[in-house]
DNA sequence: CCTAAAGTGGGACGAGCGTACCGCTTAATG
DNA sequence: CATTAAGCGGTACGCTCGTCCCACTTTAGG
């Protein structure tokens, strides 16, 4: 994430998102790992409203409501937290994403197309930098975990949604449509035009009739 | 691109890529279009070594060989060099992409599939950095425009192609093959997994199959 | 209760950043 | 040839950054 050789070991305290160590000594405070969290939050609030450039140690601390040094304290270093925050948000996101899925009842392909097209419409800000942090694994392979994740994920949704819908769910299958969805979504992101919506319902209304055919569940 | 307020009007020189005003004046001495080409050279250079944090004034300076001054002359901003940076990089990406569509004989929809398949595979570094570039778009109106030219220019090379191999080309199915291509080609250079290329011409293969049908030209 | 460790917070340090300044050189115009 | 402005480059300024230091308070095991 950053080129930058370190300077020197941090300071013997707590380390990158394992408050304490299995076995022995004491258990965390409440509020430690209440800070923890926290401080997590704020970065991926912060990553979402302004971009990579805005998780800065000062600006999470302050939106956590806590001093300077407590990002240092529970993070070892920037990076630490910042791959932390791409976990958070992934899973965030990954949750949200199951949950407006099981929500569904309606099998028709219009239906499906529709809710798979709109699955990513929660929160613009939070999906860019999403894909920043994605984009950002292509030159950090500490990251590069995370986002296979995060694909793997999305695979795992589509293919739970085709089964039920009656679709072919192989592997091809479903790599065809989450390709699909994965390009129609960065595209609406970043380029937010009007008729997106409209041209994403085509688009995987005509993914679908390419990987049918369908057959009754 | 930065959301810093800026601090004073810049010293009257030169700005923003148009080296002399169109009428009266005198003429832009040749090395002075030289150093400006060569400063966004260097800055689209690193943008695609160590993407965005790593074009600065300094770096930029170096990298062409000039002094640290010669930035902000040729450039009224950080924000202004990003910009002409990502201008050209899309110039020259849409100039590549033409150039290798163009020398297509076959016209088998294996080959075809291939051929897109393969249209991004230049240079993992440029292509993550055009990339950065283009999430940026999605936060920074000042490079919408761009953006929504590489989309534009993308989608008029994927119709030549499939006009010339005898596919539907209106506005939807080229908007189809084009999408999934960006999602294809994204997942690529992020993750970059072995098997990418055989998954990828697997689906433009699908993708032109539910485009058809194809008659001969 | 005592004491060692964990937790806490204010401040400071050094580095790198974008940018402005200013005197010098070069080249085109009259 | 003189003059005027563009071109140039070394340097300095003001700022924010990540990180570290160190004295202080809280906590919990013995």
């Amino acid at each position: 994430m950053s080129e930058l050789p370190p300077r020197a070991l941090p300071s013997g305290h707590l380390q990158a998102g394992r408050i304490r160590p299995a076995s022995g000594g004491r258990r965390p405070q409440q509020r430690a790992v209440r800070r923890h969290e926290a401080l997590l939050d704020a970065a991926a609030a912060l990553l979402g409203e302004g971009g990579f450039a805005a998780v800065t140690h000062r600006a999470v601390a302050q939106r956590a409501g806590l001093p300077l040094a407590a990002t240092s304290y529970y993070f070892s270093s920037r990076d630490a937290l910042l791959t932390e925050a791409f976990a958070l948000l992934v899973e965030r996101e990954l949750a949200q994403m199951r949950a407006s899925m099981e929500a569904i009842t309606a099998v028709s392909p219009d239906a499906i197309a529709d809710l798979l097209a709109g699955a990513y419409a929660f929160d613009r800000p939070r999906q860019l930098g999403l894909w920043e942090l994605y984009l950002q694994a292509g030159r950090d392979p500490a990251l590069q975990g995370i986002a296979r994740a995060w694909t793997d994920g999305c695979d795992e949704i589509v293919a739970t949604v085709l089964r039920r819908a009656g679709y072919p769910h192989g592997q091809p299958e479903v790599r065809f449509v989450t390709t699909l969805l994965s390009g129609l979504w960065l595209e609406d992101v970043v380029e937010a035009r009007p008729e997106a919506r409209g041209r994403a319902r085509d688009a995987v209304a005509r993914a679908l009739a390419a990987i049918g055919p369908r057959v009754e569940p």
